[in-house]
DNA sequence: ATCGTAGGCGCC
DNA sequence: AAAGGGCGCCTACGAT
């Protein structure tokens, strides 16, 4: 029988069955596929192993829940850059095979044929290859495939992870393989479960926007026209002006004497009051934002039973950042009160301050910036050591993190260099890697590729300017995608450590958590939050030394929390 | 018609 | 205070 061990293969499809594979015994388990899984994870407490999202989606959708695991494409993508990959792929890498001869899905038939006299009940072909077929669903289509496919699985995890560990004895990368999967986890669940949405109140915030819902298109346009007549009629020579145009928009300005580089918000923001033009055209911004993006089509769309649910990636973006659909990572601060918990319930959202910065210090190890990490505003004593105002001061380091080569932070920067050289030149050491076209890894051993060097010839300019923004990218990934790390690993402690209050997490907003949970347990879950960030630090911080922090409140809608 | 790109804005 | 990094999603537009 199974014995208590860290890795535990998963075949898993609700309908067909479930087979598992240790080190020592490989089962194809009978009846209720859902209660078997149930009780192995209460008894034993595995690290369960799977290929990939469509197993946590399984689990998902059959209300399983396990705590440990480990995603083999997530900790492969890990090490080979944001690039999308397949189990083909990552098969085909573990095993030395040649990229280019991978299997596509279009090829099954003349396979089929060519695989006349061979057994098909095996996961591999002739070649080396996994049978494409195997891979879209045929390996659970008798208990000894499923076996098989629960066998290759714990294999495969198990040279991937001897393949790590031989590049990183420090055990980072596969410490991060492990939380990034338990993302991974989370996002199935964040995309079964939605975002609690009092629709009551959505409506009414999107009436007050963009006008009562619409019966006909006919209505759509008038109320379209009607928006772009309040600020059409300000025009002096009656302008048919196309309001969606911004090269239209920037006419339409330079004919009433104001000549714009562009017509961004933050521009027309500095000129409010001084035209009655702007501040129309800024009002009408935003009305046309929530008609158009966050208005009754959305709601249609992305709305329903009282939760706003979109697709989740667990490291999409270039530094490893989760990703959302739906509006979930963009909803405007209006549309905020929609977002409220359910009756009896209550949020819990903290979000982690200043949280760039104090990664910066855990990354780089600079003694003097550690050391600012134990104020709960950072900046003070950064400004302090400066001699500079609080603003300057966080405008100073936001800049060194994002690539500022301008204003008034570049004088500070001299000052940020003498005060903390390590910070400094871990960031310009990474910038200058980007401008050379090379790859960066953060400090979890994420590879952030760099998409091509220089290119060979062509425009100067273009490429000097190419150059310099693969060296701002470069820079921010390192801390954008350790901050990212950080973040993860503790969103999945708390949607651990609050399963025993009834608690779910149900945002994560890159540096902000957001839990629902029964109203009486409200302030023990806060608490929970809190305690679990010190966990998060002592897993991933490799200065033990750097303190972080975090805002904390108990609220029943999400724009009740703290500006 | 369908695609990719650019400008724009929402959030972090 | 400056306008720098990320993502998703909107519209318009030029290329295919």
């Amino acid at each position: 029988m199974l014995e208590p061990g860290d890795l535990l293969a998963l075949a898993f499809d609700r309908e067909a069955g479930v087979a598992v594979a240790s080190r020592t015994a490989c089962l194809d388990l009978s009846g209720d596929p859902v209660s078997v899984v149930h009780e192995v994870e209460q008894e034993l407490r595995p690290r369960w192993v799977w290929w990939d999202r469509s197993t946590a989606d399984r689990l998902a959708a059959a209300g399983l829940v396990v705590d440990r695991c480990w995603d083999i494409l997530i900790a492969h993508r890990l090490q080979v850059g944001g690039w999308s990959t397949s189990i083909a792929e990552v098969w085909a890498h573990l095993h030395g095979l040649d990229p280019q001869t991978v299997p596509q899905m279009g090829q099954m038939d003349l396979l089929a044929t060519a695989d006349e006299g061979h057994d098909v009940d095996q996961p591999s072909r002739p070649d080396g290859h996994l049978r494409p077929e195997w891979i879209a669903g045929a390996w659970s289509e008798s208990p000894v495939r499923r076996m098989r496919w629960a066998s290759l699985t714990l294999e495969s995890a198990s040279s991937q992870i001897a393949q790590l560990e031989a590049k990183d004895s420090s055990g980072r990368l596969r410490s991060t393989a492990r939380s990034e999967s338990a993302a991974e986890l989370l996002c199935a669940e964040l995309e079964r479960d939605g975002l609690p949405i009092d629709e009551t109140e959505a409506v009414r915030i999107i009436g007050d926007a963009s006008g009562p819902r619409p019966r006909t298109y006919a209505e759509e346009d008038a109320a379209r026209a009607r928006r772009d007549h309040e600020v059409l009629q300000l025009l002096d020579p009656p302008q048919d002006v196309n309001l969606r145009n911004p090269a239209d928009v920037k006419a339409m300005l330079r004919r009433s004497g104001l000549d714009l580089p562009d017509t961004r918000a933050w521009r027309l923001e500095q000129l409010r009051g001084t035209d009655p033009l702007i501040d129309a055209l800024l009002k009408w911004r935003k009305d046309e934002r929530i008609a158009t993006t966050y208005g009754w089509g959305w709601l249609d769309e992305n709305v329903a039973g009282g939760r706003l649910r979109g697709s989740w990636t667990s490291a999409d973006g270039a530094a490893g950042r989760m990703t959302a659909s739906a509006g979930l990572h963009n909803l405007p601060a209006p549309m905020r009160p929609a977002v409220a918990a359910e009756p009896g319930h209550r949020f819990v959202r903290a979000d982690l301050g200043q949280i760039e910065p104090r990664v910066l210090a855990a990354v780089s190890g600079d003694p003097a910036l550690i050391e600012a990490t134990r104020e709960a505003d950072l900046y003070r004593p950064v400004a302090h050591r400066l001699g500079v105002s609080r603003e300057i001061a966080k405008v100073a380091v936001l800049g060194a993190m994002y690539g500022a080569t301008t204003g008034e932070s570049a004088g500070a920067l001299q000052g940020l260099q003498r005060s903390y050289p390590t910070a400094m030149q871990l960031l310009e050491h990474a910038a200058e890697r980007g401008r050379l076209g090379e790859d960066v890894f953060t400090i979890g051993g994420r590879r952030v590729r760099m998409g091509g060097g220089a290119s060979p010839d062509g425009d100067i300019e273009r490429a000097r300017s190419a150059a310099a923004s693969r060296g701002r990218y470069a820079r921010n990934a390192l801390i954008q995608g350790a901050a990212a790390e950080f973040f993860k690993v503790w969103a999945v402690l708390v949607r651990r450590r609050l399963r025993p209050f009834g608690a779910t997490v149900v945002l994560c907003l890159h540096d902000e958590l957001l839990v629902q949970v029964p109203e009486a347990a409200g302030q023990e879950a806060a608490d929970a939050m809190v305690h679990a960030i010190g966990e998060a630090a002592h897993h991933w911080s490799p200065q033990p030394d750097v303190r972080f922090v975090a805002d904390v409140s108990i609220i029943r809608r999400w724009s009740e929390a703290k500006a």
